[in-house]
DNA sequence: GACTAAACGAGACGGTACGTCCGGTCTTCTG
DNA sequence: CAGAAGACCGGACGTACCGTCTCGTTTAGTC
């Protein structure tokens, strides 16, 4: 959203006051805090506001709109984000790694995440910041994992890397958005024993 | 939404003046009308009322608000819903079902369900709305399939149902709600494949 | 207002269920008792319907709107209306008659009664009926000791009459409407003082 | 209704956006409009908000309801209201002015002054702004005329102001909610000249 | 004793205005 | 000149009441 916005070429500082930093991140502090206090809808703008101190215009003027701001929130929230777990057996990496997953979807940021993924139904925009910084980086770790695993002759390699990623990741996030089923340790550890396994006998 | 509470006792005419049938069919077609011509949020009760003939105040008498009408009327559109492909082969089974579903998902009603999930993830009534009326007699179907394969041999009986169901739906699913990948006959063939056959070698 | 359509020729009863006396009388009695819980505005037809039990559609059948109820209603309560005190002394029989308008106005009828003015003053029909049916009895009370004043020398017959009703009936009624003064036994006595002397040395 | 509101301390601009001073008047001078032409119950707020280019919102937020805002545009049509017309005579003072409000009353202002009489009839607040912005200046116009001909020997020291206003305003006012009666010269000339030399002979 | 005609209770309906809320933009003054 | 304060327009929301309607039921007089 506005992370590009930054770049600037830092021999020549601009004219006039600079951005306020302190306005930026309580901002971005206030919108962690009313997201997991309210959710994404039943949170304002105003809201955000009054809670940072900044006014509404200042907001408008960095962001988008408070789903620009949720997705800048939600994100500097998952600081160490997806670790590679290489243990060497590729089964192991997947169980660690979907374990993660699942304990992320079921945990509080769980619910923001959630949201965020039902709104970018509704908005192109959500949609693409969504891929960009959670998606993409998320699929990229599964990838590593693959491919090791591939190398090592523990995988096939005549499968597609991305339908291999949607078989671990899809189960999970289809437990999350239709709330059927568990999210827990054993339901990571099923998914991905089925998935390795396969269903056929 | 508002569908029990039609069944009555029908040798008993409960006493003023009846519901009319062709106001809520009325506001039922709009309501699909709509969905498709700007979306489950961008449509507005305004329009539906409009649309239909028929008054806000009917509408709010029999629907808690749009999402409630957008279910019934996403719901009415599915009439032969989830048929069971019973082809003797729980590979080809599979494969049929997943390739409707992606035709679903990627035809002009996939907007539509993207967003009523994606609306879900706000308002519980709606998630439970969608669950008991689309999700359930999907995954019955599935199970149909699996169980006949187990039966047959053909499929392992050591993996929980729910699990291998989810192993083919949430493929589509993700990528549906991403965004990252297609959703064509090819697709549901990969997944399928994949699934059936496992990622390990 | 639906006073005059009930006298019809009473030797041949027409054909059909005749007029519920029953419902009549109970919408009445409800509607006077809500007339002084509620006020004239705030009650609504539905809670006519429910308290008296009869149904909208009865009420809307026998009366234009629930104005039309409350004017029965609240005329139906001043049964023995307006006497005509004839003491023999104008002056005497003027001090009783408005020391009578005065308590009317300061008791709880007068509430009602003001909001019956004051919706005269969007709705033509309410105003003619409450003309019809108050303004005038009450204007012909004040008449009869008018002329009896002026036919034992006690008045003058220079003043028309319409005047001199104005006179005494218009400060009462001021002071109700525009709630600037008392109106008890004092100020009836003082108005008809200033009247009958008048302002000039 | 707002008025007093706006008398600040001018010597310290608050904080913020200052409130529009032409949204205000639009707001006003569309009021004004919509109650000669449809009257007070039937102009409706969005009409006002539509005319005066004002939002709803901004209506919401300044006045109570359409009835404040019409106390406003109604009150600032009468800027140089009620002269106190200082002849040396009482009589040909309480002429003119009487003179002057049965004119007022029969014109088109006339008609708008009664249904905000009514109105305020239902509503305290209403009754109040009119008392404080109508009614006291104009019994406090009286009160000149009288005292200073109680003061020349005219009149008679020994009734109440109160009451000999009452005596000249209450028949006027009657008329115009009652309409039983003219309200042209000739009846504020007989209401004077009755009030006067008084009923007696 | 059926038949007819009207009145009735119940309650759904279209219409219209209400007052509230939030989004996104603007205009002022302050640091 | 960035930012806080906050007023502004637009527009959807859900509610309330109005007066009309459509049912099935009840209560008379008529045949």
């Amino acid at each position: 959203m506005s992370l590009d916005d930054v770049t600037e070429n830092p021999g020549r500082p601009r004219a006039g006051r600079p951005r306020s930093e302190q306005s930026r991140s309580a901002v971005v502090r206030a919108t962690s805090e009313l997201l997991h206090e309210f959710g994404l809808r039943a949170m304002t703008t105003e809201q955000i506001a009054a809670r940072s101190g900044a006014s509404k215009a200042t907001i408008y003027k960095w962001w988008p709109n408070k789903y620009g701001v949720a997705i800048d929130a939600f994100l500097s929230e998952l600081q160490a984000d997806s670790p590679d777990p290489d243990t060497g057996s590729a089964r192991t990496d997947f169980t660690v790694w979907l374990r993660g997953l699942c304990r992320f979807y079921s945990g509080p940021s769980g619910r923001v995440f959630a949201q965020l993924f039902g709104e970018a139904q509704f908005d192109p925009e959500i949609a693409t910041a969504l891929r960009d910084g959670l998606v993409r980086s998320r699929r990229a770790a599964l990838e590593s994992i693959w491919e090791r695993g591939v190398a090592r002759g523990e995988l096939r390699g005549d499968i597609a890397a991305g339908v291999a990623i949607d078989l671990i990741i899809g189960p999970a996030l289809y437990r999350l958005m239709a709330g059927h089923g568990e999210l827990d340790d054993d339901a990571a550890d099923a998914i991905v024993d089925a998935a390795l396994r396969g269903l056929s006998r």
